[in-house]
DNA sequence: TTTTTGTAAATTGTTGACAATAATAACTTG
DNA sequence: CAAGTTATTATTGTCAACAATTTACAAAAA
């Protein structure tokens, strides 16, 4: 009977069987269990994660929607592949919301979120000198997540994070990338620095173009495209 | 037989039942027939529609992915009833990427694309001579849909456009800022002069301010936040 | 051999029924 | 009469069956 009921309680309160069957599909995909342009079998879904078919397709539409899979009528659901020329314009608009947070970090960020950015940085040193490549990229991914975060725009942020599934779902078609561990090691304390100037322009530049290194990483085999969308 | 199908054919591919109540019940929510918070019941949309309550759950699901209903798990779905604070931050991040086009646009513009949005203008000030409020809405979320497709991002349009929706929501809850129609008559231009400078700087600050007007246009019984977030 | 056509199997779309939970009404009891 | 408690109703969650459509395959024709 406490006022903030516990986390797991929480979990059970907001998730139905839709729910969990959606993160476990999302899982999965992101995972690469399911490449891009697999079908996705409702009655085999349902029947691995013992519920009907109902609750399937109900995910099926929240995955949909959140641009992972695609449905195309009395034929089933897809995992998305998504083309070329739109993996770029994701690439680039992430780097532009990027942009933005760098612009905000630089005139609000405070100590404390300071501290916990320079701790994420020190575990990235380890990684790296443990050729940790997991760890790496998942502190990698938290970095980035938390200075967006630390923005305060939690619209922002919660469309950077869709950005950042469609972009798993990009690299994990060109399956290119790998092994490029050390790349942005001290990259990321030149955010920082950037961060710290208080200068916005420098701290916006730095942030897109470290992101933007991600397109030219991940879409290598193709020239520069001469006009940048956005 | 023909390789491109027909219009109406590829119409009646994509739509499912699913489909088109998902279309109807967010058209129902936008043209305020379910105000904010105003509960959904399945049972009841699923009979007006003449179909059964599958569908009409995962018309649920991808409009509460969209963001326009929130789901209670063993309660049912409500029309989302967006906070005050959230409110600011999706007219903030709107008015961020209105910036993002008009740089864009001040260097990428077509002459093709500028007649199209003078064009537009040229109507709203018809519209506005008429009186013809609604007309006149109506021109300018063109308006702007067009300049920010014309960015050439698909990614970005799409977000926008959701977080447009998002904002027609809000703009209900305060059902305020009726008959403000002649405010923004002479910005349009504004903005398109700023974008002929080929000045992006420029053309960004004045599409982002004319964007956070908006804000203070709906949101007007607040005090102006000492800190904006992106 | 290649193409076409017809049939069977598999898969998706939709529905109605049942179970579980929440909201409401009726009923005590202090 | 108020507050709490139990029954009743309404609503949501889940499932299984049926209908419609597509896919796979085999037989027939070119």
């Amino acid at each position: 009977m406490s006022a903030l009921a516990h986390p797991t309680i929480a979990q059970l309160q907001s998730s139905s069987l839709t729910t969990v069957v959606q993160q476990e599909i999302e899982r999965a995909i992101l995972a690469g269990e399911y490449g891009p342009g697999a079908k996705l079998n409702e009655a085999a879904l349902a029947l691995k994660m013992g519920v009907s078919r109902g609750p399937v397709r109900e995910a099926f539409r929240m995955l949909d929607e959140a641009g992972l899979v695609r449905t195309e009528k009395n034929r089933g659901v897809f995992v998305r592949d998504i083309p070329e020329d739109e993996a770029i314009e994701i690439y680039e608009l992430r780097a532009a919301m990027e942009e933005l947070v760098g612009k905000h970090l630089a005139r609000h960020m405070t100590p404390e979120q300071r501290l916990e950015a320079e701790s994420i940085v020190q575990a990235m040193d380890t990684a790296v000198a443990n050729q940790d490549e997991l760890g790496y990229h998942q502190l990698n991914l938290r970095f980035h997540d938390r200075l967006v975060e630390m923005a305060g725009n939690r619209k922002l942020a919660a469309i950077y994070r869709k950005l950042v599934k469609e972009i798993a779902l990009i690299r994990r078609r060109n399956l290119s990338a790998v092994g490029v561990l050390p790349v942005s090691a001290s990259e990321h304390r030149d955010i920082l620095q950037a961060i710290d100037s208080g200068d916005p322009e420098r701290a916006g530049r730095v942030m897109f173009n470290h992101a933007l290194d991600g397109k030219e990483r991940t879409m290598q085999p193709h020239a520069d495209i001469t006009s940048p969308t956005v």
